[in-house]
DNA sequence: TTGTATGCGTTATCAC
DNA sequence: GTGATAACGCATACAA
C-alpha cells in the first residue's frame, strides 16, 4: 500500500521522499511545498489540500537536519545529568522528556558520572545540534556555566548561578518544617551527611540547617563529604556511630538509606535508637523499613519546567531568566521518633 | 583568551566557526580542512598541524547537521521505552547511553507510555533523524516493527520479531530456577500474575511456568492482565486471595511490591500465608520487607548490547542481525518461603 | 499566490 | 597533496 505507482515513480531512487519529490507529484514548486507545509495558510486552500495529498501518498518526512542547516534551530534540547541511575534524575528525565516533546522537541540525554571533565565535554560535543541545554545539579564551575548560557539557552536544576535560569527547591521551607519536627521529637542534637563536595545542592542544604539549627539552639555536625549513594551512606555510618547524635538528616535519600541499612546490621534501632531523614523522596523512601522521614522535591515538575522554560525561551523571545523555586515538603514517616 | 585578534577577523559574526574560518585561517582551502578533521593522514603533516591549530585557536565545532546532510548518517541513536519512570528501563537507558558515547553517538529518548499509538508516532518523529534505533519492550505490531526494520537498523529489548536483531533474556533457565525454588518450598499451586496484554515478555513467562508446571506437576493459574506497576499489583490482591493459591509469581516486580502492600495492609503476611516471587530484581527490591525474591535480568547489559550492536552494524557493514540471550539468574531472597 | 535563485556547512568528485 | 565545484534538503528574499 506504501508503494502506489504514482509514488515510486515521483520518488527518487532509495532515499526518503524530499519536497521535490512531493512538488513534482503535486505539480508545483518546492518552495510552494516547503510553504505549504510550514505555514499552513499561506497559500491556496485547493493548493495546499494537494501538496498534503502528495505527501501523505509518498510519507514524506521533513528532514529535520536539513531544515536546522538553513534555520540554525534543531528543535533538539540536552539533559545533561550526574548519574542516570540515582533514582533522583528518573523524575527529572521524565518530566524533561515530556514537556520537550509536548513542545515539539526531541530531548537527547547525556551522562557526566559526577565528573566535571565528562560533563564539560558532553555539553561541547552536545552544544552544535541543540538549541537549549538543561544541566541537571551541574559539576560545572559558575564561570563556565555563564560563558555557556551565553551561546544558547540554558536552565539549571539545582544549582544557581547569576544570571542564568534556574530551577531550584524552596530548601528553606523543607528543612525549616523538617527541624520543628525534629526538635518537637526532642532531638537538640543532629549531624548531617553531606554529599559530593562540588554539589551546590549540599552545601545549600548545610547552610539551611545550620541557620535553623542554631535559631532553635540545637546541635549540629556535619560528616561528609560521601558519595550521594548507598554505599556513600554505608560508609558513613561509623562516623555517624561515633558522632553521639540523636538524629541524622542525610543529604539525599539514598545515604540515608545506606546509613539505615549499615545500622540494621550493626543492630542499631531507627527510630529507637536514631532517627534517620533525607531528601528527595525518591522511589524506594517509601518502601524500606521503616519507612524514609523525607522532604519531598518535586524533581518530575523541575524536569518539566526546565523544558518549558527553554521551549518558551525558544519560541517566544521575551521569556524571563529567572530563579524559579519550587515548594518542597516534608513527609513524616517511621525512620523519626522520639530523641 | 577565547577572543585572540586572528581568532575574531577569521570568524564570521555571530555564529560558530566553519570551515571556511578554519581555512582561511590556515591559508587552505576548505576542503583541505574537511579532510584533515575527517581522515588524518591523508594531508601533509605541516599542513595538517596548521589546520589543527587554527581550528583550536577558533574553537572550531564540526556541525553535524550540515555533515549529516550530505553523508545521510547522523551518529545519534534513539531508545524508545515505554515508561521512564519504571525503574526497569533506568538500567535500559544507562546502558544503551554509555554504550553509544563510547561508540561516538548520542542517544535520543522518547517515551511511548505503553501506548502502540504514542509509540509509533515518536518513532516516525524520531527516525529521519537518527541512525538506528532501540526499541525497549516495545508495543508495536511485529508487522510494524518489520518494517520499520526495513528502513534503518533496529534492535528490540525484550521482544522478538523474527528476522529483527534482539536482546533478550533467557527466560527459561529462570523460570526453571524459581519453580524448582517454590517446589522445593513444597508449593503446588501458584498463580501468574501477568503484566499488559500487548507485552511480548508476558507472554514469554507464562509460556514457560506454563511448560515448567506441567513438567513438575504443580497447579497453575494467570491472573491478569495487570498493569505492570505497583497499583496494578494493588488492584490484583482480591484476586489473588481468592485464588487459594500458596504462591504467586508476579510479571515483574513492581506488580509483586504493590501486591505485597496490598496483603500487608490486609494482614496476610509474606512469605507465611503467601509467597510472592518477581522478575527483574530492579531498585526498591531488596528494600521492601520481606525483601522479594525475583528473577534477575540483566538490563543494563542489554541496553549496552542494544547500542554496541547498532554501533558496529553501522561502522562495520557486517554486523549478524541474530537474537542475543542474556543469562537470568534466581535471587533469592525473604518473600519465599515454605508452603 | 506561486516560482526562481541562493545559501546554510559539510563531504565527495573531479581536476590540477 | 591540494583546490575548485557540485550536491545534500530545506527555507527565504526576491521576482513575477
Amino acid at each position: 500500500m506504501a508503494s502506489d505507482a504514482g509514488a515510486d515513480k515521483a520518488r527518487r531512487k532509495g532515499g526518503a521522499a524530499t519536497i521535490y519529490d512531493v512538488a513534482e507529484l503535486a505539480g508545483v514548486s518546492p518552495s510552494t511545498v516547503s510553504r505549504a507545509l510550514g505555514k499552513p495558510g499561506r497559500i491556496s486552500a485547493p493548493t495546499e489540500a494537494r501538496i498534503r495529498a502528495a505527501a501523505e501518498q509518498l510519507s514524506f518526512r521533513i528532514n529535520p537536519m536539513a531544515r536546522a542547516l538553513h534555520t540554525g534551530r534543531t528543535s533538539t534540547l540536552a539533559l545533561v545529568v550526574a548519574d542516570i541511575t540515582n533514582p533522583v534524575v528518573f523524575d527529572i528525565v521524565r518530566g524533561a522528556e515530556s514537556a520537550a516533546s509536548a513542545g515539539g522537541y526531541t530531548l537527547v540525554i547525556a551522562e557526566s558520572q559526577e565528573s566535571s571533565d565528562a560533563e564539560a565535554e558532553a555539553v561541547q560535543r552536545l552544544l552544535p545540534s541543540v538549541d537549549g541545554i538543561i544541566l541537571a545539579t551541574s559539576r560545572l564551575e559558575s564561570d563556565v556555566i555563564r560563558e555557556l548560557a551565553a551561546q544558547k539557552p540554558v536552565v539549571l536544576i539545582n544549582r544557581a548561578v547569576d544570571g542564568v535560569a534556574a530551577i531550584l527547591p524552596d530548601v528553606e521551607e523543607g528543612v525549616a518544617a523538617l527541624l520543628t519536627h525534629l526538635h518537637d521529637l526532642g532531638h537538640r542534637s543532629i549531624a548531617f551527611l553531606s554529599g559530593p563536595a562540588t554539589s551546590w545542592v549540599s552545601a545549600q542544604r548545610w547552610e539551611h540547617l545550620l541557620e535553623e539549627t542554631e535559631r532553635r539552639g540545637m546541635g549540629l555536625v556535619e560528616i561528609g563529604p560521601n558519595a550521594p549513594t548507598i554505599d556513600g551512606g554505608r560508609e558513613a555510618f561509623r562516623r555517624v556511630r561515633a558522632a553521639k547524635v540523636t538524629a541524622v538528616v542525610a543529604f539525599n535519600d539514598l545515604i540515608a538509606i545506606g546509613l539505615m541499612q549499615a545500622m540494621s546490621s550493626a543492630g542499631v534501632r531507627v527510630p529507637g535508637q536514631m532517627s534517620v531523614a533525607g531528601f528527595d523522596d525518591i522511589f524506594g523512601s517509601e518502601l524500606i523499613v521503616p519507612a524514609l522521614t523525607t522532604v519531598r522535591s518535586q524533581l518530575g515538575l523541575a524536569g518539566r519546567r526546565a523544558s518549558s522554560y527553554l521551549v518558551s525561551r525558544l519560541e517566544d523571545q521575551d521569556a524571563t531568566s529567572e530563579e524559579e523555586l519550587l515548594a518542597t515538603e516534608l513527609i513524616v514517616r517511621g525512620s523519626t521518633g522520639p530523641a
